[in-house]
DNA sequence: CTAGATAATGACTGACCGGTCAGTCATAGT
DNA sequence: ACTATGACTGACCGGTCAGTCATTATCTAG
């Protein structure tokens, strides 16, 4: 989802929210949606510019929908209303609801390995690691929709074996690659214990877990993410007795 | 699901797995149906008996469809198949599609809580007590069907707030004040750092990521659930240096 | 201004599936 | 042996929704 149209999807959602009952009085719809096209897109725009920003709100429309039915669940008819869009519009844009699902992840998780590598660049000391680390996961993902998508994966990915291999060759995989090779530096220079670095898992369970919390049990027990996450590097970091 | 009617569903599965295409030949239908029961249910089994297995193989055959194609996915019309049974009968023993569900969690999960109550009264030695916590998730969770009604949880709790309601109070309220408490008494003994009590969910984190991992990502790169598990809580619980 | 091109629409279709219920038949009771 | 019972069946119904396509709207080049 480009940076730009965030603003305007957000507009957008905000006019098309109010959930309607499923009748069929079409010129109240048809209003809805004009007022919401107004807003999305302005008269002048270029038919380029046009076309990625529908694209972007049909991806923000899925995402929403996805998110709070499930793939199965979601239809398209509310993710064409909520984009302001006639649901036909989403087949100019992607061949099906399986492939609108595929690049949904794609455009919003591909970004991460960029921003994980270079941390695994940069040699800190470990105490400002470990800062960096939990910063970068609650404000890259936890405050942001990747959240949401993440969540998706999870639940979904099972399902769809294709967008799982992906998944894993260009975002896990090079994830993982990254955080292991800098754990192995830092026990190099007995910073961290050798075993750590075999399980690059071990560093962001508690951030999977923060998220699956927050879907599930938040409005039960809320759960202080960054404090947890803190809390977890913090101890597996700590300095410890020679054995 | 009761211990004793684990053999009888697996001879129900593997006589009820092939495929059919949706043909509307009902009297090979019948037929498999007949056999299925036949190798079930011995006909000198009274009714009670029956009954209580039927309720188990339509548990068993939906934890089955529901595991691999996801609660919206799954057509009632396989589980019956699967259970050997005729569609209608599933509506003889559950409401609707969703309570079946609902059971199918209740009726696993529950037993845990009193497995895990009981470590925390039995007062360990820390090293036996991290020997034991990896044990019993790996034994009790992780190589069981267990392992797939958690992962069923995660995927599809969020739209089902009652049933997370109901997990969350039942289950995980008391398992994480079971561990909680037992870690508190070992901070208290100056044995674990002080803030791991507050986040009892961090020593849970790596067994859920392993859940996760073994649906999704498996098949490319294997992941060795003990020993990520037993890094994880020696480190935690490794005696540290004063700081 | 207009014609041709391109984009967007939304009514429609056909497949699909949860849930129902009238009818069947194995079993229990006498 | 003869019912009475209720467990079980499966064809069927109604609603739903992904995907299509004939029609309409919008844009742009000349």
């Amino acid at each position: 989802m480009t940076d730009r149209s965030v603003i305007v999807v957000a507009i957008m959602l905000r006019l098309s929210r109010s959930r309607k009952t499923p009748t069929r009085r079409a010129s109240r719809r048809k209003r809805a949606v004009e007022a919401a096209r107004a807003a999305a897109v302005p008269a002048s725009a270029s038919r380029k510019v046009r076309t990625a920003e529908r694209r972007d709100a049909i991806l923000s429309a899925a995402l929403d929908e996805f998110s709070t039915r499930g793939f199965e669940a979601a239809r398209l008819d509310d993710v064409a209303r909520r984009a302001g869009v006639a649901k036909g519009t989403i087949y100019l844009y992607f061949r099906d609801k399986e492939s609108l699902f595929q690049e949904l992840i794609r455009a919003m998780l591909t970004p991460l390995v960029g921003t994980i590598e270079a941390l695994g660049e940069a040699e800190l000391p470990l105490p400002a690691l470990a800062d960096r680390i939990v910063e970068l996961f609650v404000r890259e993902v936890y405050e942001t929709r990747r959240k949401d998508v993440i969540r998706l994966m999870i639940s979904e990915g099972r399902r769809f074996p294709k967008l799982a291999e992906f998944y894993y060759r260009e975002v896990l995989e090079r994830i993982i690659s990254a955080v292991r090779s800098l754990l192995r530096r830092a026990a190099a220079r007995g910073e961290v214990p050798e075993g750590l670095a075999e399980f690059p898992q071990i560093i962001a369970a508690p951030g999977l877990v923060a998220i699956i919390w927050s879907g599930l049990f938040e409005r039960f027990e809320p759960l202080d993410v960054r404090k947890m996450m803190k809390t977890h590097v913090e101890l597996l970091f700590a300095p410890r007795r020679a054995t």
